[in-house]
Order: C-alpha cells, then structure tokens, then sequence
DNA sequence: TTTATTTGACCTTG
DNA sequence: CAAGGTCAAATAAA
C-alpha cells in the first residue's frame, strides 16, 4: 500500500496507522494460512510463533503512533481489523467487544487504599468492556465489595490455580454503566499457573465460512474460531466460575516445546515475560502495562457477576474466552 | 461428599 | 477512621 494513494486530507500519523493496521491484516491473513496446515503448525511451531510477534510488532506500532497523536481519540477496533476481508461487513462479533480504551490501556498503578503492600508492584492492567470477556482462565470468586459511589458492587476473583499452582492472579469485574452494559476489568498479577485453557489451537470448527481469528496476546497463541457461541454449543461448565471448559472441544494443543516453554511454572515470570510477550510492558518494576492481552472478536456463556443490587442482569451475557 | 459462592469480619493503607 | 482488598466460615449447588 502506497502512501502515496492516501488522500492529502489524511494526517499522517492516521496513514501509518492505517499503513500498520493494514500490514497486520496480511499477516493475520499469512496465519490463517498457516493454522489452515495443522502439520504445519506442529512442525514450525517457531515460525508461526514468530508471525504471531510480528503481528503483536504491527500493534505495538500502531498503538505508538496514536499515543504520539490524538489519533487515541477517536474510536478504533483493531478486532475488525483482525478480520480477514472475506468476513462481511455486517458479521460483527456477536456480543463482547473490547473497547477502545481497553485496547490503549497502558494503566498507570495508583497507591490505593486497600492496596496491600505484597501487590503493589504487581502487574496491573484495566480492561473497559461493553460485555463481559472471558479471558480464558479459569477464576473463582472471593469477594464482593460495595465501593463507596459506585452504583454496583465490585467481584474479586482470583485464579482458581492459586493454591494448586501458587498463581497470584487476581482480577476485579464491576460494573460501571447500565445502559449499555460496561464493565471495568482490573487484572492484578500475571498468570503463573499451568492452564490448559491457554494452550490450544482451534482448527477444526463446525463452521468454516466463520474465519474470525481470535489471537492470545499472552501466550502468543492463536485460533481460528467461529464466533464462540456457536462454536462451543455444547459446552459445558466444568468451572463453577463460569467459564467454559475447551478441553472437550476439538483442538490442538501447542507443541510441548511451546507449552512448557512459556508455560513451565518452574520458569521464572520474567523469563516467561520475555518469551511471552516481547512487546509488552511487565514486571515488578513497571507501572506502566498494556492490557493482558486477549483481544477476542468471539463469545461463549459466563455468568461471572452476580451482582447483588440487580441480581440477575448478568444472566443474559456471554463471554469471550 | 465435594466444590463453588456468598458474605461478614478482618487486614492494610492513606 | 474510612475505604478497599482478602479471608474463611456458612451455605448452596452439583
């Protein structure tokens, strides 16, 4: 694409980022491809791995460029973005979108109150979504809170692997807006855990003519998948948080190789970090973090909030994960 | 019986 | 002391 082609009305930051939007269409299309040849994907595991950072390079980029301008402001979804051209137009994902602002969030860490002392330094990123997403791990709930001038109460989750694999991962869900629904989504700690959620490959889906990608920003995993809400139809629950369990679905698992890789809990974070997410701000010493990643244009059920001062309006959402 | 959720109490911080 | 975060006993659900 030739900058060239661009009207002169166009600011340039805005050609850019069209120019690196565009570039990671192709190479989402390029891995498309790829995840189309299964064989291909257990043999050059490093290969695919390594369109996946270009891709994640081609935000990084992109998300450079809007902060150096005002570009930020106005309303972006790299999630269409992400969608091969064959995918029409109107075929929007069904339910869960992620919003502009979750997709900018570089959060800076505020001292709380409440903030304990053993978290302060841990990873924090701040999610605002119109529905609830599930990111693919597997929470359970341990609080719920009424915060003084919040309408609705805020759920404390922490990750269901806490004890078994010593994961610090906690995240916070409120509610922030009725109508349309919008949801705050602080995640607290990165994942250490072993989760087997996180390692597979959809290849095979019951619908082909739904090409939607879904891309794991975290593991650096990717899927082909039908909107989630068809391509889960008989999902079941095995995680009393809600979340769905893939393991019955017909997937392929990374490669040990990668699995343990960035996986191995015995792996420092930091090593994980680096290997995981090559584009991302981590660690104990920043303050500074984008989102955890899951930019997901798919959808499954999750009945993750019961909030106490609506009780049941959470019983119609699906999620994402 | 096991596992998850609820909810009041307790802890930490500002 | 107030507010937010976490714990853990009680309860509910599978």
């Amino acid at each position: 694409m030739e900058s060239s082609s661009w009207p002169e009305s166009l600011p340039s930051n805005r050609i850019k980022t069209i120019q690196e939007l565009t570039k990671g269409q192709v190479l989402t299309n390029n891995l498309r491809e790829m995840i189309g040849q299964s064989e291909k994907i257990e043999s050059d595991i490093k290969s695919v791995n390594g369109v996946v950072v270009q891709i994640l390079g081609m935000f990084d980029n992109t998300l450079s460029i809007m902060d150096s301008s005002n570009l930020i402001s106005e309303p972006h979804n790299p999630i269409n973005d992400l969608r091969p051209p064959n995918i029409k137009g109107d075929q929007k994902p069904k339910v869960s979108e992620v919003s502009d602002e979750s997709i900018k969030t570089k959060t800076l860490m505020k001292k709380k109150r409440g903030c304990y002392n053993k978290r302060k330094n841990a990873w924090i990123s701040t999610n605002v979504t119109f529905d609830l997403i599930d990111d693919g791990y597997a929470w359970r709930k341990y609080g719920q809170k009424t915060i003084l001038n919040s309408k609705h109460q805020r759920n404390y989750f922490r990750c269901s692997h806490k004890f078994e694999q010593g994961c610090q991962a906690t995240k916070q869900v409120q509610k922030i807006n009725d109508k349309p629904s919008k949801y705050k989504i602080t995640y607290n700690g990165r994942h250490t855990c072993n989760n087997l959620q996180r390692s597979q490959i959809i290849v095979e889906t019951p619908n082909p003519s739904d090409n939607s990608i879904l891309i794991n920003f975290e593991t650096n995993t990717f899927t082909e998948n039908n909107k989630v809400n068809t391509c889960f139809p008989s999902m079941e629950h095995t995680h009393k948080e809600g979340f769905p369990s893939l393991g019955h679905l017909k997937c392929k698992e990374v490669s040990s190789y990668d699995y343990h890789t960035l996986w191995d809990p015995t792996v420092g974070l930091s090593q994980v970090s680096s290997k995981s997410m090559p584009l991302m701000s981590y660690g104990e010493d920043y303050e500074v973090s984008y989102s955890p990643g899951v930019f997901s244009s798919t959808c499954s059920t999750h009945d993750y909030e019961n909030d106490t001062t609506e009780g049941h309006d959470l019983d119609d959402f699906f999620f994402d994960f």
